[in-house]
RNA sequence: GCUACUGUGGCUCAGUCGGUAGAGCAGCUGAUUCGUAAUCAGCAGGUCGGCGGUUCAAGUCCGCCCAGUAGCUCCA
């Protein structure tokens, strides 16, 4: 038979052959590092016999698919410490993750971070033992068998929603043996670096309604110094976290007594969102749309036309005996206020597109162990907004919020920084409104225009909104957990529930489209990105304060304040620092707090009418006549550069 | 909401076996008037997240609650 190798090389062999012969006669070196293989682009063990023509590629630890394998095995490993240390556990599932993997595992008694190091240690000594990993194969009748001897239910369960006549695989290393499709490393002596990261709980299945097993999370490398790396810049991404910055810098807080979910913008946050919320409310104006201001409540009437009531109530707050006719609720969104905007008035296909946005406060009543920082909290302030338009100009006004949005996304420095996620209806229908045609119809409408758009997305099953499909505009935080920055959906059923009509060329009454849109994310979120993004040193046009001008001594002190009258005159942030301290502590202050520009004035400066000026990123940029410095700075700021 | 963990001056942290709370920075006062990341000295600041319990005695042990963190579930 012929083997053609990745390089385009090709070797034969009169016998069946194991993989990891292959690689040994390839190179003792390769042979060493290989975690897997590919045979005709399928990954499988290295124990793999290959018996006739294909192509093959070794998959070594330096490899991501490697490495892949690699931490499989690692999870394995945990599997088996865990199982000798506490034999009553019981294990469910274990994969591998974007950095690492994790186990999920029944345990009689919760364990502690003590017993980490404890099931470290025992891993360690599995590792050390070096033991030979052999794959097995069982029909689905013996697999069970296995599994219920070895009295796993979770594995049980797992087996039992197999076709039946599905081939399964079962791992075996030591006398530990564990159902696993593969591949993994011939040996667990491979594992050359791991760690366990933390604990915490998960449901079976990510099933609320279902058992909490204990989530075990690690990493695995195949060498020290690339965890050493990856621990490192954990700590410095921690450095980021706007959670921590955001209030050390002064820009949101907290307060116990005010209740959970609910910051406190402090004048340099708030500062930071109405410089933001101008700036999109201008652009939006250039591009169409109609400022709008509706009330923060409404009564549940408007709520159940929507379908809130019946799809949302337990995320509102409700004012008032919820059953009583008079109930209220503060609104979670604001597109029952707009449809009545639209509705004030006959229309006509003239009228189309309706485009409004406003600077939305919101409120939704998160569980509590959800919020977090700025990224999920009960109160917030969204761009939103909606248009109504015909059929025909879905397409194009679709479009148009993309444009906007990316405009937004460009500006703030993180149009890279985000992925893209058309969110489809799931199989659990109870969570949407139920019309098939109408979702079929509509999801088809939005894939086309991404398609024709030549956006790279993902598409996720059960992430709609209850009314129809929508594209996400998705970021991380810096422990890489992703959330939804922005969002455009398409709404075919708030015409109908709404009586939203226009009167179309040939007089007849037609139904209209929504898009329900965001344009540059909801603020206090999008300011969480930006504080995590830029460490907290902001785009100059984006910062609060963005010069601070500092004297010298008492001598300039009426210099370096009439400085700041001038920078703000000519609509900059400035403020003075005439405080009687040395000019390095002065320096040293204004650097922690990033801001930009520090203007020196000493005696000198003051005579000539010049400014020393220091910027945060580059320090002494020497002296600078006052109006050449100020014309730059002004021209920096509008430019919305990054 | 669920699982685990955390909570000591504004911030960062110490506080041993249960025996009257301690430091640095920040703050205030005074001195210093200084050229690009911390001048010196003094003073003041705490119901140890809250409530209850055990105890002669609780920051420390127990229970409940509040808030925060990671993850799950949910979501902008």
């Amino acid at each position: 038979m012929e083997i053609s190798l990745k390089d385009g090389s090709k070797i034969v062999y009169d016998s069946p052959i194991s993989i990891a012969e292959i690689a040994k006669n390839l190179s003792e070196g390769l042979y060493r590092i290989a975690a897997a293989a590919k045979v005709d682009g399928e990954l499988v063990d290295l124990s793999t016999i290959v018996d006739k023509d294909c192509s093959l590629e070794i998959v070594t630890v330096k490899d991501k698919d490697g490495l892949q394998v690699l931490r499989h095995t690692c999870s394995h490993v945990l599997a088996q410490a865990v199982k000798n240390i506490f034999p009553t556990s019981k294990l469910a599932i274990g994969p591998t993750i974007d950095n690492g993997f994790y186990y999920d595992i029944e345990f009689k008694t919760p364990i502690t971070q003590d017993d980490l190091i404890k099931i470290e240690n025992e891993m360690k000594a599995i590792i050390k033992s070096d033991l030979p990993i052999e794959r097995l194969v069982y029909s689905k009748k013996d697999a069970l068998k296995i599994v219920k001897d070895f009295c796993e239910p979770y594995k049980v369960e797992l087996i039992n929603d197999l076709p039946a006549g599905a081939v399964i695989s079962f791992y075996k290393q030591g006398d530990f043996m564990d159902l696993c499709r593969g591949p993994h490393l011939p040996s667990t002596g491979k594992i050359k670096a791991f760690k366990l990261t933390s604990i915490t709980g998960a449901y079976w299945r990510g099933n609320e309604k279902n058992k909490m097993l204990t989530r075990i999370y690690g990493t695995a490398f195949d060498k020290k110094s690339d965890l050493d790396e990856y621990i490192e810049k954990l700590e410095q991404a921690k450095l980021r976290d706007h959670n921590k910055l955001g209030r050390d810098l002064g820009i949101f807080m907290t307060e116990e007594v005010i209740g959970q979910g609910l910051p406190i913008l402090m004048p340099k946050g708030a500062k930071i969102l109405q410089i933001l919320s101008r700036f999109v409310e201008d652009e939006e104006e250039k591009r169409g749309f109609m400022i709008t201001r509706t009330p923060y409540m409404a009564k549940n009437d408007l709520y159940r036309i929507s379908g809130h009531w019946d799809h949302y109530r337990d995320k509102m707050f409700i004012i008032g005996d919820e059953n009583s006719p008079e109930a209220m609720a503060l609104r979670p969104m604001t597109c029952p206020f707009q449809y009545q905007i639209y509705k004030n008035g006959l229309k006509s296909y003239r009228d189309l597109p309706c485009r409004y946005s406003e600077t939305a406060t919101e409120f939704r009543n998160e569980a509590s162990g959800e919020m977090h920082g700025l990224i999920r909290i009960r109160q917030f302030t969204l761009s939103d907004g909606h248009i109504i338009c015909t059929p025909e100009q879905v397409e194009s006004e679709f479009k148009r919020c993309l444009d906007l949005s990316y405009y937004f996304l460009d500006c703030l420095g993180m149009k890279d920084d985000v992925s893209f996620r058309f969110s489809k209806r799931g199989k659990n229908k109870d969570k949407y409104i139920d019309n098939d045609k109408a979702w079929n119809e509509t999801e088809a409408l939005m894939k086309k225009i991404l398609d024709d758009i030549g956006l790279t997305y993902v598409e996720a099953e059960d992430e709609a909104a209850f009314y129809g499909p929508k594209l996400d505009v998705q970021s991380k935080n810096v422990y890489g957990k992703e959330d939804t920055l922005i969002t455009i959906q398409l709404d075919f059923a708030a015409a109908h529930s709404f009586e939203m009509t226009y009167v179309d060329e040939n007089g007849e009454k037609q139904y209209p489209f929504v898009i329900h849109r965001s344009s540059i994310g909801c603020y206090e979120r999008t300011l969480a990105n930006l504080i995590e993004k830029y460490g907290g040193a902001f785009p100059f046009w984006i910062c609060p304060e963005q010069v601070r001008v500092m004297s010298l001594t008492e001598r300039t002190s009426d210099y370096a304040k009439e400085l700041v009258l001038k920078l703000k005159a000519a609509g900059l942030r400035a403020e003075a620092d005439v405080r009687n301290e040395k000019i390095g502590y002065k320096i040293r202050e204004a650097q922690m707090e990033k801001i930009p520009y520090m203007f020196i004035v000493g005696d000198k400066e003051k005579e000539s009418e010049t400014v020393s000026v220091r910027s945060r990123k580059n320090g002494d940029l020497g002296v600078k006549s006052l109006d050449e410095i100020i014309a730059e700075l002004v021209e920096e700021d509008k430019s919305k550069r990054v």
